[in-house]
DNA sequence: GGGTGCCCTTAACGCTGTTAAGCTGTCAAG
DNA sequence: CTTGACAGCTTAACAGCGTTAAGGGCACCC
């Protein structure tokens, strides 16, 4: 028999074990007793560390968060524009890292504090270039916003970057809507070019920001 | 012993069965057990006419848009930003009728093509508002999903409009975030008074797509 | 050497979505 | 008036889920 000792799990062995497995079998198959298995243990074992699923799912997001703000390289000299658009983009692909990950980010709550230094750099930052703290706090959550709105519905069509979902095709959708053509053109518009699109959006927003509150 | 007999099931009672009892039990209660007791049906009757939960939640999501559709009163003669307007306080209030209702809305597909019209409209009105095909697409897409996207974050913390759900106050959360002054006064923009909050980040996209169009 | 935790296992619970098989009433064809 | 088809449902069962209760083994400390 093997002598071999497991060193013993953490919160955060746990939650990467699970994000490298929510990669392979979705958020469906992303059972406690899977994850246990891929971590050589049972199942009631992860209550030890967790109190329920839900709190494994949060330390989930919080680690996904992490590695985001880790890949953000985020520089104090950034214009206000900047910060806004490395923020968006960095969330976007951190989310679109993970399969579902935009449903096990939304759905969850950070643990910890260690995400509100980012967010009180973002407002600093923003209040120093001329915003109330009002609108920079509308202004960052509308980015969010529509970052998050944006990822859960391409991970609906496209669960990992190269793969899609199956359901139907975007011809077999334009046939439906054949006496619709505006409707049936935008298909094409929707279910295609996700990082062009994404990025369109994203300028209208901040083109907004600039516009409505008059700082450029 | 009773000899009424029930009017036979059709999908539409269904999903309009299910949507009452979802505003009772949220999400995680929906079972198809509940569904069909409050049916005065046992669970595998719904699968003669679901070929799974999923296609009910589809129609359960169909159903709430036609709601919306309805309740829209879209005029032919609408600005492109009161229509815009319209359509995204129409989906917010909407999904907020239902408990979880941006979630299942948002995981879910539409059946049908009757939605299709609605596009088609919107979409006809941006661009003899001289919007091409693609800016107009571009500019629904981004009030929608920023739509999606607040209702989503909204429904986590305030599952009914009045009811708010449990986890931690926001005097809790500034009380941790005590050296995160930014950060905390941002907490009490963020969790409260969602109606304001909506508006000012809708109005903000608005103006984005006035601004980068070029079109009032 | 005995006690006190930590970390994990075994066993079991009630519940879930889903399938298979069969029963009952309606209604059309012969 | 009977027969057969078929829509619409029930009963029974299955595998798998999250979760809890109880207890076992090992490390460390007095």
């Amino acid at each position: 028999m093997s002598t071999e000792r497991r060193a013993p799990l953490d919160r955060t062995r746990v939650a990467e074990t699970a994000l490298r497995l929510l990669n392979k079998v979705g958020l469906d198959g992303l059972t406690l007793r899977a994850i246990a298995r891929e971590l050589d243990v049972k199942a009631p074992a992860l209550y030890w560390h967790f109190k329920d699923k839900q709190a494994l799912l949060d330390e989930m997001a919080t680690l996904m968060h992490r590695r985001m703000v880790a890949g953000l390289a985020l520089d104090p000299a950034d214009t206000w524009q900047e910060r806004l658009l490395k923020s968006s983009r960095g969330l976007r692909t951190a989310l679109l890292g993970y399969r579902d990950g935009a449903k096990v980010y939304s759905g969850s709550r950070l643990t910890g504090t260690d995400h509100a230094a980012g967010l009180e750099d973002t407002l600093r930052l923003l209040t120093a270039a001329g915003f109330t703290l009002d609108q920079a706090v509308a202004a960052g959550r509308a980015v969010n916003l529509y970052t998050l709105g944006f990822v859960t519905e391409e991970q609906g069509v496209r669960p990992l970057p190269g793969e899609r979902r199956e359901g139907y095709s975007v011809e077999e959708r334009a046939r439906r809507m054949a006496d619709h053509p505006l409707a049936a053109a935008a298909g094409r518009l929707l279910f295609d070019d996700f990082d062009r699109q994404f990025e369109e959006g994203l300028a209208l927003v901040i083109a907004g920001i600039e516009t409505r509150y008059g700082i450029t």
